[in-house]
DNA sequence: CAATTTCATTGACAATTGTTAAGAAATCAT
DNA sequence: ATGATTTCTTAACAATTGTCAATGAAATTG
């Protein structure tokens, strides 16, 4: 199993002793299902790390369906940029797809760590420049690649999704009907 | 016409000499139609401010087509974020899509700037923030409206896309064929 | 300015997707 | 377990888009 002292070892260089000071300070967080780690309208003020579970970014259009903008598994950090960096209101839900547990960390919190240990910036800087490119290579798949490739895309580089979200979420994250998701899928096992 | 010391001043609160010192760091450059500001496989290294003219960001496809993935107008600035934060190479040109004066500073100057003026870093901070923005909205807009609702869209906020630059740019840039697009603008205006 | 190239539009046809509706399969709650 | 709900699949038809080819307009070049 991952934990979240591994992954910060991962991502840069700390002692036992700072990496258990650091971990310290994020509190464990439990969600049922469907349990929200961030709701519509409020300002996202945490990063919450996935020890187990999965969780779904949901925006509701102007004419009321949900769209899955993002997912989170294990193993990864969850927060909503847009909102965390600019202390905006949220415009998605944050939901979790299964039971879930978090370890959550308060940006006042976090900030209190990137004065504490200096190596601890990094790891926010890598995480702003991740959401970039996430951001970036989204737009871009969108942008040049059909329907069925954006599928076989996600197949390849993120076959968690395919085996652990609802396909009618699926859809709505590849931009299209689960009814064309679904002639999709059988035109791809034939 | 819009300045640099306008749009820095509009970002954060400088002292008439602070802003001109700051100016004094960028230097002036023309790029001839075509001319280019990055090369696919270089690390983008500097950031520009567009006094005059207009820029495209292109990607090419491994079919070898040319695909429109932004661009830039006077008054804005212009870096590929993703290889200037990395320092990985660029996968994209940035071209001059009409004769175009920039004023460009270096990495280097830009944060020896962030040392000198703490004030200056917001204004990085905000790049960054309104880059982020940008891809999280564009990646929205093409998941959820369809080609018609997306060439509405530009026409009501990046008008200036529409009067300026080509159309089968336009049209690799709203994930569309040149024949859809004209078809779209036809069925507009009758 | 003429010649050439590039770009935008149009039409016909094929392929894909949305829409609507129905039924099968899986999941949930009691 | 079983009835109820949710999710997934399938089909038929309409609407949209891609593809290919041709034409005219516009821009570029010498």
């Amino acid at each position: 199993m991952e934990t979240l002292k591994d992954t910060l070892l991962q991502l840069s260089s700390f002692s036992d002793q700072e990496v258990e000071d650091i971990i310290s300070h994020f509190k464990p967080v439990t969600l049922k299902k469907k349990g929200r780690f961030l709701t519509n309208g409020r300002v996202c003020r945490q990063i919450a790390y996935v020890e187990k579970g999965s969780l779904i970014y949901l925006q509701t259009s102007p004419e009321g369906d949900h769209i899955a903008i993002d997912f989170a598994f294990e193993g990864e950090f969850v927060a909503y940029l847009q909102s965390f960096l600019t202390e905006t209101p949220a415009d998605i839900d944050i939901i979790a797809n299964e039971p879930t547990h978090l370890l959550v960390i308060s940006k006042e919190r976090l900030y209190h760590l990137y004065e504490k240990y200096s190596k601890m910036e990094r790891i926010g800087r890598l995480l702003l420049e991740e959401g970039l490119m996430k951001m970036a290579k989204g737009r871009t798949i969108f942008q040049t690649m059909d329907n069925r490739e954006r599928y076989l895309y996600v197949m390849k580089h993120s076959s968690k999704i395919l085996e652990r979200i609802p396909q009618y979420h699926i859809a709505t994250y590849l931009g299209i009907k689960p009814e064309s998701l679904s002639r999709i899928r059988r035109s791809l096992t034939q």
